[in-house]
DNA sequence: ATATCTTATGAATCCCATG
DNA sequence: GCATGGGATTCATAAGATA
């Protein structure tokens, strides 16, 4: 469960579509709006929202089933909204509703768009083709990915957000950066953002169990979002709510909402979500801290850094058993080759061992556990902040 | 034996361009060309690269210069050939040197190309629209980015890499999934890489001391995307080779190479520095090797060698389901009858099923899994076939 | 109650040799 | 070309079940 959740009986408003006159303010502000984001937006005021957040279908373009070696099926994201005939398809959609934002964004405004490799470049390029000047790209590593299940590719372990101003020439955005600095332990903020997926408590479900939107983003993500870029009593507009995840961050930072959406059974789940969020204290903001990396240092890191050659050799303390380093960050020893802990177990006839208390290399003479050469690695990260 | 393909008598030498004859390969292999990219490439055969690692231009767009809190002027890149008139020229740039590329690469070979937000979203669309397939997104996350002096914007601290096959359909693409995977400590190699910025013995630099070339890549970067996309023996071409990064560690690894590079002192220096690296020793660039590249060995081979016997009985894990093995290799559970796999799926009512991982036999009172006894016979024949 | 084991699942462009 | 079938493939986290 979310540090930040909180229960409350805080109604939101609701608004439908059987006029076509433009909203007045207290229509419109602080509610869900269940429709077409191109339409909606034009009934909105120009220049009139102070941030964007937008987590548009990314056109995912999935071939057949997929299962885990465990042969249980993934549930994919195949839903009709996610589905584009063509590339052109995809960018003209993706202008529609860039620039139906452009003009609702004031000119101080910022926006923000998440996608994955699929959609994320397109989605930039019209960016920049329609005016809005890149500020940033921010990298979401989530820290629980799904693996790659066949072995075919890295795992897909991010997500991409852009960060834009509506005009090159923009003045007075809004950029908390000292806020930003001191929840990152009084270090710049980088642009890449090591957090959690959304699981747990904080997954909406149906009554049924069932997630209730395949792509639900974690509120910390938002969090981070609506904290760096925008103010308290600021409009934030969210062209494809969901379940309203932005709605519910930024009623509780004490910002202003509005969001669309498409389907009516997320917007009804997002309205019930958005009400039982409270604004939070003014002092109780800074309750989240940073998820700091670990550095993880893998073998392999040891000869991309030259501390180790390929074709040297590794030895236990005793001598007793020998293997040759290769490129890979691999090891060999006989017919065994594997990770240095594969390899370890194997000569010993163990189940298991710790490659990096076991194996050491030769350096003038001595013998120096491999240990010691990633300590080295990790202390060379550890002062650049990482 | 060295699966390498033995080094032709070509020493690595310059080749100009005073003749359209197209090269023979013993010409351009290994070598550095000088020269416009998009010229270079068409002089070589069609399909005639496994591997392409691009670092073109990023397109900065910078303003006036930038100085750090001390005054101190940054060292920005504003070099000619980084500028662009706009957008559309810096597309068509880019689309030309990605349609050569396209050309020379052959159809299992995939493409690697690095940028930043400044020119990675055209380049990725660019490569869409061509009809690349993005196999995966790369986040190289720096270890020591340059701050963000400002205090404007989060610290850029990454840049992004598009991993891509030259079609959607292409088979057959090299990916060193185990290898990565022993590389990363036995876990599968996700798309976010910390890796050091090239600094210190590593950046060349002028006799002055300067900095040789403004964007010098680190050789980790380039080991890891020649280990988990190549092979030894595999052709390897930078159309923006610059300083000879990918080169040197293609040189190292056992690959060939060809760079191009339309700066004649970039291409000295690089000419030099690729002269200056040693090959790593053959028992160095063995990777492991994936299962599905060992011998088959069929479960009848099990009962021929009488590893097992007609009659006996296997079992899972748990015990909880029992076939019975018969002489042609089959086994029977119940009414079902047929391969260990296809069993191994029917009593768990599933799929499909790997026997080898699934079945176990009883050996004094343990349970055997039968990949295990698969592992001896390949033992065995890889010692009569060496 | 506590510790351990088992199961479920997440924006996924996910096999390939043989006939 | 296509169909067939052997058999290869997963990490972090949370929740539920068992000891």
């Amino acid at each position: 469960m979310s540090v930040l959740r909180q229960r409350a009986a805080v109604s939101s408003s609701e608004v439908s579509f059987h006029s076509p006159a433009a909203f007045s303010a207290p229509d419109w502000l602080d509610s869900v709006i269940v429709g077409d984001c191109v339409a909606a937006l034009e009934r909105l005021p120009k220049a009139s929202v102070d941030l964007i957040f937008a987590d548009p279908p990314y056109n995912l373009q999935l071939g057949g089933d997929l299962t885990r070696p465990d042969q249980s099926k993934v549930d994919a994201v195949n839903d009709d909204w996610d589905r584009f005939d063509s590339f052109e398809a995809y960018d003209a959609f993706t202008r529609a509703w860039l620039l139906a934002c452009r003009r609702v964004l004031k000119p101080t405004g910022t926006i923000w768009v998440i996608g994955s490799y699929h959609n994320i470049f397109r989605v930039g390029s019209i960016m920049q083709d329609l005016g809005f000047w890149v500020l940033n790209d921010i990298i979401w590593r989530k820290a629980n990915p799904m693996p790659n299940f066949k072995g075919k590719r890295f795992t897909n372990a991010h997500e991409t957000l852009i960060w834009a101003s509506r005009d090159r020439e923009a003045k007075g955005i809004t950029f908390n950066y000292e806020a930003m600095k001191a929840f990152n332990d009084d270090l710049q903020m980088r642009s890449d953002w090591l957090l959690p997926i959304c699981t747990g408590g904080e997954r909406l479900k149906t009554a049924g169990g069932d997630k209730v939107h395949p792509t639900q983003k974690p509120e910390a993500l938002l969090w981070r979002v609506l904290m760096s870029s925008s103010k308290p009593g600021d409009v934030v507009l969210d062209p494809f709510l969901g379940t309203g995840t932005s709605a519910a961050v930024a009623k509780r930072l004490g910002r202003h909402y509005v969001g669309v959406e498409r389907d009516g059974t997320y917007a009804d789940f997002a309205r019930e979500r958005i009400a039982s969020v409270e604004r939070a204290p003014d002092d109780g903001l800074a309750v989240v801290t940073p998820r700091r990396a670990e550095p993880r240092v893998p073998f392999g890191s040891l000869i991309e850094a030259g501390l180790i050659q390929p074709g040297d050799r590794l030895c236990d303390a005793r001598r007793r058993h020998v293997a040759t380093v290769r490129a890979d960050g691999s090891i060999a020893a006989g017919a065994v080759a594997g990770s240095i802990h594969k390899v370890g177990a194997s000569v010993q006839g163990l189940e298991a061992c710790n490659g990096w208390a076991y194996w050491h290399v030769e350096k003038q003479g001595a013998l120096v556990l491999i240990d010691e050469l990633r300590g080295r690695i990790r202390s060379e990260l550890a002062a650049a902040g990482a």
